[in-house]
DNA sequence: GCACCCGTACTCGGATAAATATTGTCCGAGTCTGAAAGG
DNA sequence: CCTTTCAGACTCGGACAATATTTATCCGAGTACGGGTGC
């Protein structure tokens, strides 16, 4: 079990434009350019951020990505889920009794790390790096 | 991002052992068909159960496995990290400095998940469905 | 100077391919048990 | 009655196959900017 690179290059995007250009745009030429990865991947990435509303994405010549307004409530865990999805991280594959208590367990401490993640934004982790 | 399903058939199993059998041996055979599931794939996992000294397995004839002594004591984060291993969830990509402050948070709230399922043992999973 | 057209640089999204991880099967080898065979 | 042998039931572990997921590429379509052309 682990999280997929996808939410790596995630974090790392949103982390590089709320450090570098918090209301410029940005092509994603150089967003991949700037952490060496595929341009074309981190563009399929970067869709489900958009759809998320974390950022925003302006077409045309001097086009590119850009934060909204709003990031700098945005939490680890709203990345998170934007490119992993929602789903919980156990399925009980058993139909016994009404509940099965492992999966409530598991999902008891998952919890515990949503929470915290929950809680950290990137405001949080941008005034860290500084 | 899924625990896998190995680790579904792990849990369960360690639990029917709990409830039925803290004693007697029993063959991958009847465990395999109280939950319908595979036989020798449910025998690799309990391999690693084995390895991991959860369980012990007899040859021969009237063989199979059994609870170690120290059930009681065995946690949830056991079970799974016998099955997944101990990997961190989480490995930064990049390198950049000395320590990824994403990679750093990731892991905080990882190991609030871990402590948690590191609390939970057998005997407590025992106790509640009583 | 003004309106129009058109090329360029970009996003968007679907189709597809490659790589990797998970899930599962098959089979041969070793091991213990219990029972049958022989002395 | 005691010993030996043998078949059965199981574990162990490696090799292999099928399937799902992740990672990545390719390409066609749409969109905005900016410059050029004609009036």
């Amino acid at each position: 079990m682990k999280y997929s690179r996808a939410t790596d290059y995630a974090l790392h995007t949103m982390l590089f434009l709320v450090q570098a250009t918090p209301k410029e745009t940005m092509s994603v030429h150089k967003l991949a350019e700037r952490h060496d990865v595929s341009p074309t991947y981190l563009s399929k990435i970067l869709t489900k951020l958009v759809k998320a509303g974390m950022i925003e994405s302006l077409p045309g010549m001097s086009g590119g990505y850009k934060l909204k307004s709003n990031w700098a409530d945005i939490s680890f865990l709203d990345v998170i889920q934007a490119i992993e999805g929602t789903a919980s991280l156990f399925d009980c594959s058993f139909d016994h009794g009404p509940q099965c208590p492992i999966q409530r367990i598991v999902l008891q401490g998952e919890s515990k790390m949503e929470s915290y993640f929950k809680s950290m934004t990137l405001a949080d982790l941008a005034k860290e790096i500084k």
